[in-house]
DNA sequence: CGATTGCCTTGATTGCAGTCAAGGAGCAAG
DNA sequence: CTTGCTCCTTGACTGCAATCAAGGCAATCG
């Protein structure tokens, strides 16, 4: 393992992978239709890792020797730029792969990726990996579909962030992040309120502006818990206003 | 062929291909390490199609049954807002293959596809594709490559959206587009004006406001040929303001 | 317990870019 | 040559969000 991936606990190897964890992995769209023993095979050498908050994973630039899977945790890829602002171009949790796309093409990491919360991450090194992809077409082509989806959030995101307004991009994440369609909902954001804002390209000042102009349409935040009195009209707002 | 698929002339299959087409095709990074065999299998029932300005090839939500390589002219990739306004989010021109995740997973194409000017396009049906994809460990991997590529060119485009001001997007469209790093330079630009603008995700009135901003930096505009005093002077831009 | 720290909110101001509107350049057709 | 068209440029104005700055609240720690 490269000197940047250092465990916080002294775990490490297999043993660190719990069975829910087993199951989580089995249920990943990258693993679909595959049987456990071939999973097992593209597992490896791998290794689960524990992190603690603001850890740095890697950094744009490294070699790409391994990607990950979220097993518990937050962790967030970003790109800085020369001013020293910062621009979060993903955020993943339990389940998600990241930084499979620049593994699997032998390169280095496009972006940087740090731990927004403490963290368990499964390690796979990208070699045997790719060895394994070319074998096996179900899993050459999960990987495809898993690349798609990442695609298209990106597309969605640069679609945001040209055509909504501030407010308008906070009310689409709040209601993205329901659970339910319509009615009243209370739910509790994924994180620092400072890195919602930096999803959503924007300032953390002007995210709390944009939730205090929402109490007019029935969002009520206290701390990290939002309460909103209708989805419905949330969503609508991008069409009325 | 559905039927929003119409050729501008009578050609239709495979007769289109000319031998530089041949050419460009197997250059592509999709094709690369294949041999000319297997890249034929690949094309199986593929058609060449041409296209006048401003012909749709495909919408949002339509079902993805081709992917497409350009082999002359210009196609962009835009989705429609409620309220008119469109996010052009990808432009591809020859020797580029767009539509392709989509094609791949059978979905839908999550965007809409249109002519920017005259364009002869080789349209590939995903489903034999696919199938070759299947059998060819090679064709997998170059498919999760040309996806990869793509998916850095957008993050690097949601990096530029929320990091850079409109000046600076101008800039750094213009250094990236030009052939050399430094000294003087002369090019002509890809499209429109206002297709520029629009992906660089602002307005034609801005695009030509920065233009004329950047004149203080050495670039002159006539039309669509743009002269740059000195390329690196303008890409330190971003860095001095 | 009071103090410190981190995080969030609010206020005041500035500047950038969108919008509306008008005018100019180039081109094709008549 | 004139007309009409499209595309681009420029001007005036407005509004949104970044910035700078200050204060509140809660958790942590000595």
């Amino acid at each position: 393992m490269p000197e940047k991936i250092r465990p916080v606990n002294g775990e490490s190897g297999r043993s660190g992978l719990l069975p829910s964890d087993l199951v989580l992995i089995e249920s990943t769209p990258l693993f679909a239709e595959m049987s456990p023993a071939a999973i097992q095979a593209c597992l490896a050498d791998s290794r689960v890792q524990a992190y603690s908050r603001n850890a740095t994973l890697f950094n744009r630039g490294d070699p790409a020797k391994y990607f990950f899977i979220v097993l518990d945790g937050w962790i967030k890829l970003f790109r800085d730029t020369p001013d020293g602002a910062q621009t979060v171009v993903g955020a993943f949790t339990r389940g998600q792969p990241f930084a499979l796309a620049a593994a699997i093409r032998f390169g280095v990491y496009p972006v940087n990726a740090e731990i927004v919360e403490h963290s368990r991450l499964l390690a796979i090194p990208a070699a045997n990996f790719v060895r394994r992809a070319r074998e096996n077409a179900v899993l050459a082509m999960n990987i495809n579909a898993t690349m798609g989806d990442l695609m298209q959030s990106f597309v969605a995101q640069i679609e945001r962030l040209t055509t909504l307004s501030a407010t308008e991009r906070v009310a689409e994440f709040l209601v993205s992040h329901c659970s339910a369609e319509n009615g009243p909902v209370t739910l509790h954001l994924p994180h620092d309120k400072a890195l919602i804002a930096a999803r959503l390209g924007m300032e953390p000042e002007t995210f709390s502006r944009c939730l205090a102009k929402l109490r007019a349409y029935g969002v009520e935040s206290k701390g990290v818990d939002v309460r909103i009195a209708d989805v419905q009209a949330l969503h609508n707002i991008g069409a009325d206003k």
